[in-house]
DNA sequence: CTATTATTGTGATTTGAATCACATTTGTTA
DNA sequence: TAACAAATGTGATTCAAATCACAATAATAG
């Protein structure tokens, strides 16, 4: 089960940094998992102990909040997961769980901070993967709370297509109560939006299984809704 | 008007870390800037030239959004301010405004590049400072959509006499529609929450100057608002 | 010091979406 | 595959907050 991150061919853009030597001291110090569809892979609230790398899936990343969950947002590999917790704060401040079958990476913090300070290259590409996902955060949270709820699911939609699933047909592993929480709407709102949607030909629903039909239509709503 | 960096009285975290010649160095390539009242130090939608420290005084760090402006959060200093872009894209995604007065170190952003890649606890504060701004972020996000205006005002009041002006008293030099603008509500209702808060003795307002007098009671919306 | 503009206060009305309540469908597992 | 649980669909009702419409105060410039 163990992969050599030599022969890793989802490294990250960093690892692909590091020289020979290092990349044998991350192997050394790295545990491939797998994880089936809901299971947990970062807790809130408990110690980060590992920098944890997601090589293979669809991850969400969600927060216990004052009522109810918040879906922060939806990962795809290959991508770092918890950063700003290993390094801002010692303890998780949000949950992370799979959306379907999952390979991670938990990469030890001393080996991992000791590739950042012998590697500039290396902690410079951390750098920049922080600095983006901060600002896809910026420009998400302004959505959330400006649009209503027809945009915000012409939003995600849009972004499922182009980001995270990479076609216009994809099979969302999450529930709608899981929609209703990544946009800021309540169930029954998304399960209404949804089914018009598909009523106006916009979108294809068979079961889990959405197929975006009118992109245009969609665009449309995402700007003016 | 030019400060050394060496004699520097407000070093971040970050700089603090830099050796003798590296500070001089940082001094050579750093302009030090005053800014007025309202005055715009970083605008979206520009290119990102230089790494921007905030040296003395409060801003507004704001994005334009589809409906209205959006202020994601008020920063004090000493802080970094767009690190994100100067990283992780070339064009400023927001814009940041003095809301008083302001002293401000604008970095050439090749010498902070290369001081990153010279000296790795350097590097570390910077990456330190970042996961701390992304962590805080999403706190922010998470109750700005789940709680409703009241408990949203009281996390505001909070945060400005805990985090911003650190005195329960305190100069608000923002205007309401700002304030609203920073916790998703209208004009209206901001103004219809602060006299309330005013009529139940939680608070005091002569013109700008907010006062806490109930830090329990404020405690307790924000928990249960 | 007056004129003009920006900001704030407050009632009446409208509205988008939450909540409630239940039916229906889909999925799971014993 | 029957039986139960989870997820979804849909109408009726409620509600928080936006919007509208002005009045009343600051604040600022000429």
């Amino acid at each position: 089960m163990e992969i050599k991150c030599a022969h890793c061919d989802m490294k990250s853009p960093a690892a692909g940094k590091l020289s020979l030597q290092e990349t044998e001291k991350l192997s050394g110090n790295c545990l491939t998992v797998k994880f089936k569809k809901g299971d947990s892979i970062i807790k809130q609230g408990t110690y980060s102990t590992n920098v944890v790398y997601l090589r293979r899936g669809h991850v969400k990343i969600h927060i216990e909040g004052p009522y109810r969950v918040q879906v922060v947002r939806i990962v795809r590999s290959p991508s770092y997961l918890g950063l700003p917790t290993t390094f801002g704060d010692k303890v998780n401040h949000y949950s992370v769980s799979a959306i379907g079958e999952c390979e991670v990476c938990f990469i030890d913090i001393t080996t991992f901070r000791m590739l950042l300070t012998t590697n500039s290259d290396f902690s410079y590409q951390i750098l920049i993967e922080l600095c983006k996902g901060e600002l896809e955060l910026y420009n998400k949270c302004v959505n959330r709370t400006q649009k209503q709820i027809r945009g915000k699911l012409a939003d995600m939609l849009i972004d499922f297509a182009d980001n995270i699933f990479k076609t216009e047909s994809f099979n969302l592993n999450i529930t709608q109560e899981d929609i209703g929480n990544l946009v800021d709407a309540s169930r029954e709102s998304v399960s209404r939006v949804l089914t018009e949607f598909a009523k106006d030909g916009i979108i294809e629903i068979k079961s889990k299984r959405i197929t975006i039909r009118d992109r245009q239509m969609l665009n449309n709503i995402s700007r003016n809704g």
